[in-house]
RNA sequence: GCGGACGUGGCGGAAUGGCAGACGCAGCGGUCUUAAACACCGCAGAGGCGACUCGUGCGGGUUCGAAUCCCGCCGUCCGUACCA
């Protein structure tokens, strides 16, 4: 696409060398600080937007990879801002949690002195990777005036029922000595904070009922414009399921006996349940075991407790099914048959009811676990033109469509095109109701650990749990605490902490002492950028109609579910108790891929292959480290870290320079034909469109190519006459302007040079001119029967004869044509036809 | 097992139905230099002296034309997992 503009002369000199990243760089962040650049109002006569990036812990270094997820999101900012906008590019720290305490315990220093000192510390890093961040916006979770919202929040909830206290088994992890949700539990059984086997405990404690709105997670995330990937994967994690609920009666006529429900996404298969089985923990077992078959279940139950967790982690379907029978026996609902009731580790007392019916003939597991123990197998759903199954003889279950058989009033019925019939007979004969479940579990906020925000409650021995008054809060995190974990909140032995009064009635009363996960903290911290010191509400409420929802939202794919379903979540809260108008909180998300060390692993501290930044940002310049990572290759794909590109990046730079320091000595002629300005003035403005093209869609490597050989063409021909004319000094500045979101400390720089006293970051991005874009000539390649066989230049509207009068003229393609006439022609207009011959 | 993504030179990658390998790194040749580094100018998928032939994980298909669409396989990565 570049064309020859006018080779210029060489110097010898290294291009740029007067350029200094160093002296460069201290020079603008100085300037900038000095001129406010970075400042945001809150209103201004251009529309707002938000730009978004995802909070970082305050781990006390910035590395690669805060680079790749930071100072490419910052590119789209600034860009946003020369299209016009008012943007707001603001940063945090999610700065409560473990890390903190373990460093806390490691090197005998504060968490809150640690946690500050790095904050400090990164702070200065962000400025000097050139970000355009307001910090006077900067929130931090673990201050005092952003948690105590976190308190008034789960206040709110615990008003609406939302937040509440409940006993069961939580996932415990024994080395970070707290209670995690289900969200963190990674591969069934691993920590996600610190990699260690959880176990399972049980335990009271407080939960937030996202549930609740499972059906409005799942269906507004349709429309959001995310990653089709993070949207499938909040889809499974939801994990909506259709079906019936089924009552079935217990046997031995115990009047008083509640029956056992089951839930079922196959309820045409009822009349082929020949037993059921129970989760070891469903409560219903205890009843139904006979006296001879005690010992026996209570051995399985104790079993399952304590392995099943551990087990089910590394299973696999062969896993033999294992299970006791309780000697107890249900009704089945619709053929009256009395069916045993068996215990297994295979049900879940977490889903569904805890209690299923086993339909072995058309379900892998029942059918397993029915070979295994003898257990009764009737086929109720025959596929079409296949002999009738018969249940001592199919190998295996048949889970394809096919025709009810022996279901007395379902007969015949199609699977699975007719299950509404299936689901009215249910209905209308008393034999249970439609029901959806879903696999998403309440989430559980208390943690056992000290670094983290109280939870605003006291209990007392009369008044039970009191809220504590919103006049109280915050309820400060004491500084003076002994923090080694326990496995009980480091709170409970602070007494002066503990010891309240009730606030009800005034006797004793004991403080909560657990505080709250952390990803309560980064559920809403973006709201408090647009009023980040406001202390009589979590935010303004017209600011943040100013500024939300969120347009841009970047951050790594591993918060596809935990931090953005949380989020999405706190938001319809909000939306639910009025204090903001819309019910999702990110428009539009974007994920940058994992930077992982030179051999492809997961760039680790422990491991040592983290790469800094630093040696590489005095080696090359802070711009020239931003294009690297800009040019690696798609940002959303991620990939191994090398810095052997960098080096071409600062070539970039440098010869981008020079053309700068050249054009900023010539001054321009008028307008006169010197042979290569239309030329010049069609390259400025093919990479005007292009550039802007790729930076809307985010396709930065590309976008940086095309910056290259814009100023490769320039650095060709700025020393020859085209070099003297205004269309020259409209690609130089054009090339400025266009690097500036990416490179913005050499471009400010450049900008100066040419003259100009404002900051290039205020300018207003370049239009491409459909005019310059127009060509005199296009070439137009020349198949023969698919095969390229030579290429001709044609006028731009040429015809599909004039087109083939030309191909026909080139030697290579009559050769190729060998005489032949042309059975069809395919003529694609200005660029491409194929003779077939 | 299920769901999703991906597979292109020595390397990162570009091209999403129309010239495969843009751009960059590394490499090679030349210029400059006492020499080197830097820089600049050029070369560069493989084979062939050449006209040409072959070439995007493998096998098939659709199409005038396929890296791109479809079917089957192989491999890598990510997610998820006894979800009734």
């Amino acid at each position: 696409m570049v064309e020859t503009i006018v080779r210029g002369g060489t110097t010898g000199d290294r291009p740029g060398s007067n350029y200094d990243p160093a002296a460069v760089e201290a020079r603008w962040l100085a300037r900038w600080a000095e001129d406010r650049l970075y400042h945001v109002d809150d209103a201004t006569d251009r529309p707002n937007w938000f730009a978004l990036t995802m909070y970082p812990y305050p781990s006390g270094i910035l590395h690669m990879g805060h680079w790749y997820a930071f100072s490419i999101p910052d590119a789209f900012a600034r860009y946003k801002r020369m299209r016009g906008y008012n943007v707001m590019f603001p940063m945090g720290f999610d700065a409560f949690g473990l890390p903190a305490e373990n460093a806390a315990i490691r090197n005998n220093i504060h968490p809150a002195i640690w946690t500050e000192d790095n904050i400090a510390t990164m702070r200065i890093q962000f400025q000097a990777m050139g970000t355009m961040i307001d910090w006077d916006r900067q929130v931090a979770s673990c201050d005092p005036e952003f948690y105590r919202w976190n308190q008034w929040f789960f206040l709110r909830m615990l008003e609406r029922g939302l937040a509440y206290r409940s006993n069961g088994a939580v996932w415990w992890c024994p080395n970070d000595q707290t209670v995690l949700a289900n969200e963190q539990v990674l591969d069934g059984n691993v920590c996600e904070r610190c990699g260690s086997e959880v176990i399972r405990r049980d335990l009271e404690q407080w939960y937030l009922r996202i549930t609740d709105y499972a059906e409005e997670l799942l269906r507004e995330a349709e429309h959001l414009d995310w990653p089709d990937r993070v949207k499938t994967m909040q889809r499974n994690w939801i994990g909506r399921s259709e079906g019936a609920r089924l009552r079935f009666a217990l046997a031995g006529g115990q009047a008083g006996d509640e029956p056992l429900e089951v839930f079922t996404t196959h309820p045409e298969t009822v009349w082929g349940a020949t037993f059921m089985v129970l989760a070891p923990e469903h409560p219903a077992v205890v009843t139904l075991t006979s006296a001879e078959r005690r010992t026996e279940i209570d051995a399985y139950v104790e079993r399952a407790k304590n392995e099943t967790e551990i087990e089910r982690a590394s299973l696999d379907e062969s896993r033999p099914k294992t299970g006791v029978f309780t000697g107890g026996h249900a009704v089945n609902p619709v053929t009256g048959e009395l069916i045993p009731v068996w215990i297994a580790d295979y049900v879940l007392m977490g889903y569904g009811t805890g209690a299923i019916m086993a339909v072995p003939a058309h379900d892998a597991r029942d059918f397993a676990f029915a070979r295994a123990h003898g257990l009764p197998v009737r086929p109720v759903i025959q596929p079409d033109g296949a002999d009738p199954l018969d249940g001592g003889s199919m190998p295996g279950p048949y889970l394809g469509p096919g025709t009810m058989v022996n279901s007395g009033p379902i007969d015949g019925l199609r699977m699975p095109d007719q299950m509404a019939a299936v689901l009215d007979w249910v209905e209308c004969n008393g034999r249970g109701h439609r029901e959806v479940t879903y696999r998403l579990r309440d989430w559980l906020i208390s943690r056992q650990r000290y670094w983290g925000t109280p939870i605003p409650v006291i209990y007392c021995q009369d008044c039970g749990i009191v809220p504590v008054p919103d006049a109280d809060l915050p309820v400060i995190l004491p500084l003076d605490a002994e923090f080694t974990p326990t496995g009980q909140s480091p709170l409970v032995s602070n007494e002066a902490f503990v010891s309240v009064p009730c606030p009800a009635c005034g006797g004793p009363g004991r403080r909560e002492t657990d505080t709250m996960d952390t990803f309560v903290d980064s559920s809403w911290y973006w709201y408090r950028y647009t009023s980040p010191h406001l202390d009589i509400a979590p935010f303004d409420a017209a600011l943040v109609a100013a500024w939300t929802p969120v347009n841009l939202y970047c951050g790594g794919i591993e918060h596809a579910i935990l931090h953005l379903l949380y989020a999405r979540f706190w938001t319809k809260v909000m939306r639910d108790l009025r204090l903001i108008d819309h019910g999702e909180p990110f428009l539009r998300l974007r994920n940058q891929g994992m930077i992982l060390s030179a051999e492809g692993t997961k760039m680790s501290k422990s491991r040592g292959s983290q790469v800094g930044p630093d040696e590489l940002v005095s080696a090359h310049g802070a711009d020239a480290l931003r294009l690297h990572l800009m040019y690696l290759g798609p940002w959303d794909q991620g990939g191994p870290w090398n810095d052997r590109g960098i080096t071409g990046m600062e070539r970039f730079i440098r010869r981008a320079y020079q053309v700068v320091e050249d054009g900023a000595k010539v001054t321009p002629t008028a307008d006169a034909d010197r042979g290569g300005e239309a030329a010049i003035r069609r390259l400025t403005h093919q990479t005007i469109a292009k550039v802007t093209a790729d930076m809307e869609a985010y396709q930065v490597n590309t976008m940086v190519a095309a910056l290259i050989e814009f100023a490769n063409a320039l650095f060709a021909g700025r020393r020859g006459e085209v070099a003297a004319t205004a269309a020259w000094r409209e690609a130089v500045e054009t090339l400025v302007l266009l690097m500036a979101p990416s490179t913005p400390f050499v471009a400010e720089e450049m900008w100066s040079m040419l003259g100009n006293t404002d900051s290039v970051h205020t300018r207003d991005w370049p239009e491409a001119n459909q005019d310059f874009l127009r060509v005199t000539e296009v070439e137009i390649v020349v198949q023969v029967n698919g095969k390229v066989r030579d290429r001709v230049v044609a006028e731009p509207g040429a015809d599909e004869a004039a087109a083939v009068t030309l191909a026909m003229a080139s030697d290579r393609v009559r050769t190729a044509v060998a005489g032949k006439a042309p059975k069809r022609v395919v003529y694609v207009p200005g660029k491409l036809v194929n003779l077939v011959v």
